[in-house]
DNA sequence: CGTATGCTTGAATCACGTCAACTGATGTGG
DNA sequence: CCACATCAGTTGACGTGATTCAAGCATACG
């Protein structure tokens, strides 16, 4: 396959034009998933990664009980879903996508040709994945620290700010196809009372939720409620401040 | 600086005879460090990391109000406390000891030299880190998905498989000197809680705490009510049963 | 000794979860 | 084309699990 021209957005905007070019060459093909379909199963061995392209992904945990699952990350386009897959060839949870999705496939195989050839390159994958541990970190702290309104402000403002850097929110406004019963499963509480909170936040002029959009009203009090700090994920040079 | 003797338990036991030989010539020196230090603050640029030979250390995020922190790791000997921060040269939490504890440094820079000589040793050690993120992920599923009981019988199995694959638990036996302050911050819930889960766990002939050692008398059930499954750390290979 | 720190327990409160009913939108098959 | 099912969202009533406040003890330490 020749290389395949895929604009570095979000996470990946970080790797340098020379980490990139030589990724993208390790490229075998570019799929495309219709929504809420399961990708990759844990526990069985993977001999590739994916980079999301095009759409929204949940990576998950079973629960205890067979309707309850625990969502562990939710990535969006420019991020390597499972890219820690590589050094250790298999997954320790679930993966699906939300709604559609393009992906650019990575044969683990020409990966560590990769790595063995420029590991410098390697060293920039490895960061990637280290970032993927720092967001892991963040949804520790909201789950546990924060009280309901304060972790859907928080998870709201994480995604803003993600998707901001992927160009993907405008204006305080984006596209966010989740069913209140996700944001149940990614702040660790009812589906039901997500929608109480949801009302709250709309009420307080914060923000406000239709049809999978986010309009994002107050982005200094929604950080305030959130108790959310955008450095957990960007060295200071990188943060962009507003909108 | 000598190569230094030291074991390989735990978490390093993963790596190869060569790996870990390699892995030592860059250590420049071992320290200790007493109980209740910080020792590394976040956003600090880091130019090394640290191995833990003994002791327990802890790492956090300072929470929204000023006693407020939550716990979002905990390491026990043989684990690589801030290897993350290699690739990104900064920690975005901070890193404190629980007790007294001895750490192998390893500064960045030997690190790197090592991984462009041995580019398979750098993918062994960015497997340490997405272990790591592994053990995150299970920490985001404990405290969002289950009660409050299974949590605490969750993080007690978590931390007797832990301790165990470093040879420091014995027959359900093992030393863990944390208050119940520190679990109530592990866990995400109030210190007050955690001593009355405790209790109840006693009363139900799981296990028992006394002055740091914890005696675990019904493996099994603390499992059940914990809905701990060890497979999340380990591939299927590495499992080991019971005691 | 006295003071600090961790553990323990009770009583009051409240933030959430659960259950249930109703709505509107979307889809499907007879 | 309509009857019916399904699924996301919304809201109320109710129960409960967890927090908070408070007091009492034990132990370690200067």
């Amino acid at each position: 396959m020749t290389r395949p021209d895929l604009d570095r957005r979000g996470m990946s905007a970080r790797l340098s034009d020379r980490d990139w070019a030589s990724i993208l060459d390790t490229c075998s093909e570019v799929v495309e998933i219709p929504a809420r379909t399961l990708v990759s199963r844990r526990d069985e061995p993977l001999d590739r990664s994916l980079l999301l392209v095009e759409g929204l992904m949940s990576r998950h945990v079973p629960g205890p009980y067979r309707d309850r699952r625990e969502m562990v990350a939710l990535e969006v386009p420019g991020d390597f879903v499972d890219l820690h897959s590589f050094p250790t060839g298999r997954l320790d949870h679930d993966v699906s996508t939300v709604d559609d999705c393009r992906l650019a496939v990575f044969p683990h195989s020409a990966l560590r040709k990769l790595v063995h050839i420029q590991p410098e390159t390697g060293i920039a994958l490895w960061s990637m994945t280290v970032t993927d541990s720092a967001i892991h970190r963040y949804w520790s702290f909201r789950v546990g620290a924060l009280p309901a309104m304060g972790r859907m402000a928080n998870f709201i403002a994480e995604m803003e700010l993600r998707l901001r850097l992927a160009g993907l929110a405008h204006d305080g406004r984006f596209s966010l196809p989740l069913t209140q019963s996700d944001m149940g499963e990614a702040c660790g509480m009812s589906a039901v009372h997500i929608n109480r909170v949801l009302r709250d936040l709309r009420e307080d002029g914060c923000c406000s939720i239709q049809s999978g959009w986010i309009e994002i009203h107050d982005l200094e009090r929604l950080h305030r409620i959130g108790h959310f700090e955008p450095t957990f994920l960007l060295g200071e040079q990188d943060y962009i401040v507003g909108r």
